[in-house]
DNA sequence: ACAAAAGTGTTACGGTTACACCCATGC
DNA sequence: GCATGGGTGTAACCGTAACACTTTTGT
C-alpha cells in the first residue's frame, strides 16, 4: 500500500529553510518553482529515520546551493493542523508523472521545522531538488506567494534575523571572509531595512572588538581607500 | 504488529514543556517521576494525528496543572538522533505491566519540541499522567538528573526565558493579576540569578507604561504600605 | 519617636548620536 | 587643487546607576 519512502523517512515532520543571501544591495533569499503548476516553495525536506534533523537540513542546504558548513539557526517548528495541503503536493507529483500511489504518504499531515542560512551570495550556484524545476533568488521586499504557509515561515525567518543580527553577530555570514565597514553596513540596512548612521555604526562594529583591520581596498576610485576587515 | 495508539498519534515527534513557577521566592519547575524505575522527566506527550502542536501541548499543561491558557513559548526542536533511549521508555512501561507490544512505537527515535510554560504557582494542583507516580516542584537550581536530554532541554528554556523577560514582558504569567513591585523585582531576580537595584528597577518598570498602579496593600507591617500593580 | 520598607529627586556615568573636521585617493 | 568617500575627535543627549532623602506604616 505504502512505498519505500514510507520506510526511509520520519512521517508527518518536514523541515523548511530560507536561504537568505545578499547581493551587495539587496538582501534576498531562494526560492524553489515548480513548473506546470504555477506553486512556488521553499526549499525544503524531510528527515531520513537514521539521521539527525540538523544532519537533513545541512545536506539539503547543501544541495541546493553547493555550499557546505553554511550557517543555520532553527527558529520555528509550524504545527497548525491544515497549514499543508496534499492537493498542492498531489499536482507537483504529477506535474513530474510520479507514482502517487508511492508517494502517499506525502499527502498528510505535515509539521515543518523553520530554519534560516545566511550564505555569501557569490559562492552559490543554485541547484533545484527532483521535483522542482528551478531555483532563483527573490528579493525579500518582493517575494512571490508561496504555497501552503511558506510566506508565514519566510516573514517570521526575517523577523527572527532582525531580532538577532544586533547581538548574535551573524551578518558575516552573508559577505565574503574580507569585507568593508559599508558593505557591513549595507547588509545591516538591507535586514533591518532602515538606514544607519555611518559614523555611529562604524564605532559600534569596532567597539565590539569583533574586527579585524587588513589592508586596504583600492578600488581606483577618487577617494580614500577603505580598509578591509575580517571577523575574529 | 503495532497497536491502536500508532494510529492515533504521529509517530517520531513529542513535545516537552518546561513548566515554571514562582513560589515568591524561588523559581522553580515541575517535574516527574516515574516510582520504581528511578527516572525523572519533563512533562510531554504526542501529537495526535487531527490536532495542532499547539493544542496538544495546551491540552498537556492543563491536564497536569488544572490551568487553563497558560502563557507557551515554543523555543527548540531537539532532534539529535540518539537523544530518546529505548531501554529507559521501556522500564518506565514495564513498571507500570503495559503491554510492550502495544506499545512498540514509544521505543523508536523522537524528536521533540521543546516549550516552556509561565503559570501562577498559586493556582496549581500537580496531577500526574497515566505512566508518572509523582510530579513536584524543583527548585530550578536543583534540577535532579532527568532522562535522556531533559536537563539540556531545561537549561535551554531558562536560556531563553533569561533573554526573553526583560524585553518581552513575559514575567506577570508567574505571578497573580496583583502583585507589588517587590514580587516582580523577586521574579525578575530569581529568573535572571542577579540581584537588581530597588529603585532602578521600579523607574524601569513604571518608565515602560506597562502597569496600572492600584490600591495599597496593607500587610500589617510596620512601614510604608507598597502599591499593588496589575499588567495594562 | 523609631524602625523598616516604599517611593521619589538629584547627580554621575557610559554609551550612542550628531556634527565637524581631517585624511587619502584619482581625476 | 578638488571632489568624493573613509576615518576620527568632540560635545550633546539619553537612559541607567548611585545615593540621598522623604513618606508611610505598626510598634
Amino acid at each position: 500500500m505504502k512505498g519505500a519512502n514510507n520506510k526511509k523517512f520520519i512521517p508527518n515532520l518536514s523541515y523548511d529553510c530560507v536561504i537568505f543571501g545578499f547581493n551587495g544591495e539587496k538582501l534576498k533569499i531562494l526560492i524553489l518553482e515548480y513548473h506546470n503548476t504555477g506553486l512556488f516553495a521553499l526549499p525544503g525536506g524531510y528527515i531520513k529515520k537514521e539521521e539527525s534533523l540538523q544532519e537533513a537540513v545541512n545536506k539539503g542546504v547543501e544541495e541546493r546551493t553547493g555550499i557546505k558548513d553554511v550557517f543555520l539557526d532553527q527558529f520555528q517548528t509550524f504545527g497548525k493542523l491544515n497549514r499543508t495541503d496534499p492537493d498542492a503536493t498531489r499536482s507537483i507529483l504529477q506535474a513530474k508523472n510520479k507514482d502517487l500511489n508511492e508517494k502517499q504518504w506525502m499527502m498528510e499531515r505535515f509539521i515543518t521545522v523553520g530554519h534560516y542560512a545566511l550564505i555569501n551570495y557569490e559562492n552559490v550556484n543554485p541547484k533545484p531538488d527532483n521535483l522542482s524545476d528551478s531555483i532563483a533568488w527573490y528579493d525579500i521586499k518582493n517575494v512571490p506567494q508561496l504555497m501552503m504557509d511558506h510566506n508565514e515561515i519566510v516573514d517570521k525567518a526575517l523577523e527572527v534575523l532582525r531580532n538577532n543580527i544586533s547581538e548574535k553577530l551573524i551578518g558575516m555570514n552573508l559577505l565574503p571572509a574580507k569585507f568593508t565597514m559599508k558593505q557591513l553596513q549595507q547588509v545591516f540596512e538591507a535586514i533591518l531595512d532602515e538606514t544607519l548612521r555611518r559614523t555611529s555604526f562604524q564605532r559600534k562594529m569596532l567597539s565590539m572588538d569583533i574586527l579585524e583591520r587588513h589592508e586596504k581596498l583600492f578600488e581606483g576610485k577618487a577617494h580614500k581607500a577603505p580598509y578591509l576587515y575580517s571577523f575574529k
